[in-house]
RNA sequence: GCCCGAGUGGCGGAACAGGCAGACGCGACGGUCUCAAACACCGUUGUCCGGAAGGACAUGUGGGUUCAAGUCCCACCUCGGGCACCA
């Protein structure tokens, strides 16, 4: 091979181009400059941050971004596109005169850390804190405008005191159910000592013993210590929430199968806050579709509870149709249901034992797979419809679930598609109880006459009520559904079947993880072995040093092993005396720890008084940043920007225990995010040579629409940007390649900021020769001479100068980031077109627009125009009213809808003069050429359409 | 199956509120600079017909409303996301 031939020259680069080169001198002066000077350092009202006279005359503005788990692959392009935006917003809005708060802390507790240690034998901490550096430098190079002194990591032994502080809170405390909200335990302790409550038994509270009493005060706690079927996932040797297990039972993490079992576990009682969650869901200025994914989550049902005798005793079950129960023919229990076997007749036993028994192999996901067909068994047991006295068969069918309602149904087959093809199958009777409406029928081509066991399906909709009367409730005739439930309701109280109710699909939040890596429960456990709160002076209680953070394995169907978490592994740390005021006793610490969304339930609220060594935060400090602004408001977070993939985790669980702090009076907000904006992601091109292999996207190249590896021909993918796709492109190396504000730019300009899209590496240098352009007008690229002149700009660069003024002011409020830029783009293209150099004023101006988007440029030519200050707090620069209207326009003339000429109109006339205008016009007249007009149609400022005909 | 969201040049995307479709960027093509190339700069670029002037067709498909539809209405197709026997 030929020898290396010399490396291009840059000697023939002008030495001042706008090149990576320059681009980095310039970011780094400027990060420096900022860091010394404490450009972002936010000011508080009050505390350790207050500086009050700088907050004089400035509405706050609370900005943030979802914080990152700090992994160990650090970050790639993909990742900072939200904290650009947020950076780009919030440094607009200071120069609007807010006065805003920007930071970014660390969700640091987690598996992959913990992974890491297992895997390594060092401790998670120290990875942990090598991530974070490295997160921090990654950052930094991006220019973001964080207050850094408020970038707290949940794994800070400061931070996590209060994570602990505020579990405490919860612990101790109860729902009351009458007002709706969370009050202190003692209140309740104090309720039942005086009479105010009355104890389950009604036995007075002095005569109860101590276990007796704190059985019933923890069967209150809004934490509690639960049995209850897990979610058991053996691939991680731990437990996890409902929200963290996906539709098809594995493992959000990992994709581990998961499987249920009871265990004893921590739990939150997140179901007490339903209706306030689903409620306060519209004050909330959050996309309709993650409203609408939260409202299904938590899944309130309005409906009734009704009891039937039977032989067995009372099969309860909840129904939202109470108005059909006329129609109940037969009633259905899950498998697991615990009357099933009393139930159960001898002849059918066998029966039933068999079809429980596979029910019980199948998981859930099994039952639910496309299979269509319902299978069942009769128990051979009858139970009575309170409504109708008659005895109905009460069957076993998985297609009703245990961990719903009440996991028995009554069948109404006629008006109910589940029940109605169960019926189909097993030859049950079906009774209607509504009428459907005459086109029902037409459109199934049947007659109405027809009985209803030869309706082709159950009718679902509303009709006039048939066959729904008894001696004391007639629902027959036309009445409105609501109206039937009401009446409905209002029997089966009356006669004792039932009781109206609401139902929902959301479960007590399961709590404790069998892991190392996690918040230490501030919990003992005394020689009861009744739980108690550590005292608050005894915070935080410190993760003990392990030797091995393995979860212990358990094999999947083992149903009786109790997981021992890692830090059982730890007697001294287990096993303490202290004195909780009643002298030296021996305790035991509970092993469990907090799961990784502890943490990220309440970050924000630190970030505004990261350093309070007393309280989480001051209510001061709190107020300012978080409260209402107009009576009535929920507050919170102004704008909280983040991916759709937290829609019900963190989104959820983070606002139970807002409204819990609220609750307690800890905060003034009674929503943690007021405002959220979901941004999109960044997609990737992957590439599979012949045999599947992904190879190196980097060294892919395109011919003829072709894609090519070393030569060969590759297929194209696109997806997520990742390790395993051999895809990923990193800031760092965008940094180095092109300077960071051109990759700002380049984010923020491919598109807007709610939609995914492909990432390009081909596509940012148009950003880059687009700051080379702005740069070249301000700067002579070979002396680096200024070109900056007094000369007024001419009429038509005023006009120009203004109108992007004012567009990218509407742009950046928004948030409309990728128009700004293309404003500021035509701007400049304008300004190239021109005699060199760049007037002194609109030279400010462009500084000043630009700021946001690439602020180290922005403050480069800020400080050449002779300013000694930073750009950061300029007033965003205003647009002359004068220069935003023309004297002419120009009008397009259509002839019968379509665009024929157009001519210039003088601006401001009224439709009438615009329309004689126009029509008198030299070229209109030509273009009618004598033709009959039939119509004009004149939209002053905008066009004119003539119909001739 | 149900509920959201989206389909616009070769590509990413513009189009405020029914009023000139394709802003801006990439790529491609042509040119300037260069011994040459790279960088940079200038110009052209929706498709088709035409030498040109100009014309026809164009926003997933098919209908509709309107002087006027990417935008509103109806039906359908495709893609993305959520829920999925929730009584």
């Amino acid at each position: 091979m030929s020898e290396t031939p010399a490396t291009p020259t840059a000697a023939e680069t002008p030495p001042y181009r706008y090149s990576a080169e320059l681009a980095s001198h310039i970011e780094l002066r400027w990060q420096d400059f900022w860091e010394a000077n404490g450009t972002f350092h936010t000011p508080n009202p009050s505390g350790p941050l207050g500086e009050p006279d700088k907050i004089q005359g400035r509405e706050k503005l609370f900005i943030l971004d979802m914080f990152p788990y700090p992994s160990g692959a650090g970050l790639h392009v993909g990742h900072p596109l939200g904290y650009i935006a947020t950076d780009v917003f919030a440094r607009y809005k200071r120069m609007a005169g807010f006065n805003v708060l920007h930071a970014l802390g660390y969700d640091a507790f987690g598996l992959p850390a913990e992974q890491h240690a297992i895997n390594t034998g060092t401790h998670p901490r120290v990875n942990t804190e090598q991530n974070i550096t490295n997160y921090r430098r990654q950052l930094r190079r991006l220019g973001l405008g964080h207050d850094d002194r408020r970038s707290v990591a949940t794994t800070d032994e400061s931070f996590y005191k209060f994570t602990q502080w505020i579990f405490l809170q919860v612990f101790n405390s109860f729902f009351d159910d009458n007002r709706k909200v969370a009050r202190p335990i003692h209140e309740l302790i104090h309720e039942f000592a005086t009479g105010v409550r009355a104890t389950p038994t009604g036995n007075p509270w002095a005569t109860l013993t101590d276990v007796e009493q704190r059985t019933i005060i923890d069967g209150h706690r809004l934490a509690y210590v639960g049995h209850a079927p897990v979610n058991w996932c053996p691939g991680l040797g731990t437990i996890l929430s409902n929200e963290e297990v996906t539709a098809d039972n594995k493992s959000d993490i990992g994709n581990f199968p998961v499987f249920k079992r009871n265990m004893r576990q921590w739990m939150m009682r997140i179901t007490k806050y339903a209706d306030r969650l689903v409620d306060d869901l519209d004050r909330l200025d959050w996309p309709e579709s993650i409203k609408l994914m939260q409202r299904n989550w938590i899944g309130r049902s309005a409906g009734a509870r009704v009891r039937f005798a039977s032989a067995a005793g009372d099969i309860e079950v909840f129904t939202t149709r109470p108005d059909t129960l006329f129609g109940a023919t037969f009633m259905v229990l899950a498998p697991e249901h615990p009357l099933v076997d009393s139930l159960t007749t001898p002849t059918q036993q066998k029966a039933v034992a068999a079809y429980r028994a596979t029910a019980a192999d199948a998981q859930d996901f099994e039952r639910q797979s496309d299979e269509r067909t319902k299978t069942g068994v009769f128990t051979g047991g009858f139970a009575t419809n309170p409504v109708t006295g008659t005895s109905i068969p009460v069957w076993v069918a998985d297609y009703v679930l245990m961990g719903y309602g009440t996991g028995a149904i009554m069948a109404v087959p006629s008006g109910d598609t589940r029940d109605f093809e169960f019926a189909r199958q097993f030859d049950l009777p079906i009774v209607a109880t509504q009428m459907p409406p005459n086109a029902w029928f037409a459109e199934r081509a049947i007659a109405p006459s027809a009985d209803c066991s030869t309706w082709p399906e159950a009718f679902v909709g509303e009709g006039s009520y048939v066959n729904s009367a008894n001696d004391t409730l007639d629902l027959n005739g036309d009445r409105a559904m609501a109206d039937a439930k009401t009446l409905t309701n209002g029997w089966l109280t009356a006669q004792d079947h039932g009781y109206g109710t609401t139902n929902y699909k959301l479960r007590d939040w399961l709590f404790s993880r069998q892991r190392y890596w996690g918040e230490p429960f501030p919990i003992l456990f005394d020689e009861t072995g009744m739980p108690v709160a550590v005292p608050e002076s005894m915070l935080p209680v410190l993760l003990p040093e392990v030797d091995d953070y393995r979860p212990t394995a358990i094999a999947a169907d083992d149903e009786t092993t109790e997981p021992i978490p890692p830090l059982a592994r730890v007697p001294e740390w287990v096993n303490v005396t202290l004195d909780l005021g009643e002298g030296p006793k021996a305790y035991r610490r509970e092993v469990n720890v907090m799961p990784q969304w502890a943490g990220s339930c309440w970050y924000e609220l630190r970030y505004l008084d990261p350093t309070n060594a007393d309280a989480f935060v001051d209510p001061d400090v709190e107020r300012y940043w978080m409260g209402p602004r107009t009576p009535g408001a929920t507050g919170g977070v102004d704008l909280y920007v983040g991916g759709v993939e937290h829609a019900v985790l963190h989104l959820l669980y983070s606002r139970f225990w807002h409204k819990v702090l609220f609750d307690l009076g800890h905060v003034s907000s009674q929503e943690p995010f007021h405002r959220l904006f979901n941004q999109g992601y960044i997609q990737a091109f992957a590439y599979r040579d012949d045999r599947g292999q992904p190879v190196e996207a980097s060294d892919v190249v395109e011919r003829d629409g072709k894609y090519f590896f070393e030569g060969a021909e590759v297929a194209r993918e696109y997806g997520k940007m990742g390790k395993s796709l051999k895809n990923i492109v990193t800031p760092d190396e965008m940094c180095d390649n092109y300077g960071a504000d051109t990759f700002r730019l380049y984010e923020m300009a491919m598109g807007p900021l709610d939609a995914s899209r492909p990432w390009n590496t081909r596509d940012v240098v148009g950003m880059q020769r687009f700051l080379q352009r702005l740069w070249r007008l301000y700067v002579d690229e070979h002396t680096s001479a200024s070109l900056v002149h007094a000369t007024p700009p001419s009429q038509a660069t005023a006009k120009v100068l203004a109108r992007t003024i004012d567009g990218v002011r509407r742009d950046f409020e928004g948030m409309r980031f990728n128009t700004a830029i293309s404003k500021l783009i035509e701007l400049v293209n304008h300004l190239t077109g021109l005699e060199g150099g760049i007037n002194q004023s609109v030279g400010e101006s462009l500084a000043q627009m630009l700021s946001p988007l690439a602020p180290h440029t922005a403050e480069e030519l800020w400080a050449r125009l002779g300013h000694r200050t930073s750009i950061t707090f300029e007033p965003y620069p205003p647009a002359d009213p004068a220069l935003l209207v023309d004297d002419e326009i120009e009008i397009a003339v259509q002839i019968n809808g379509k665009v024929r000429g157009r001519i210039m109109v003088p601006s401001g006339l009224n439709a009438g003069d615009f329309e004689s205008f126009c029509l008198a016009h030299a070229d209109v007249t030509a273009l009618v050429d004598g033709k009959a007009v039939r119509k004009v149609v004149a939209v002053p400022g905008r066009l004119l359409n003539i119909i001739v005909g």
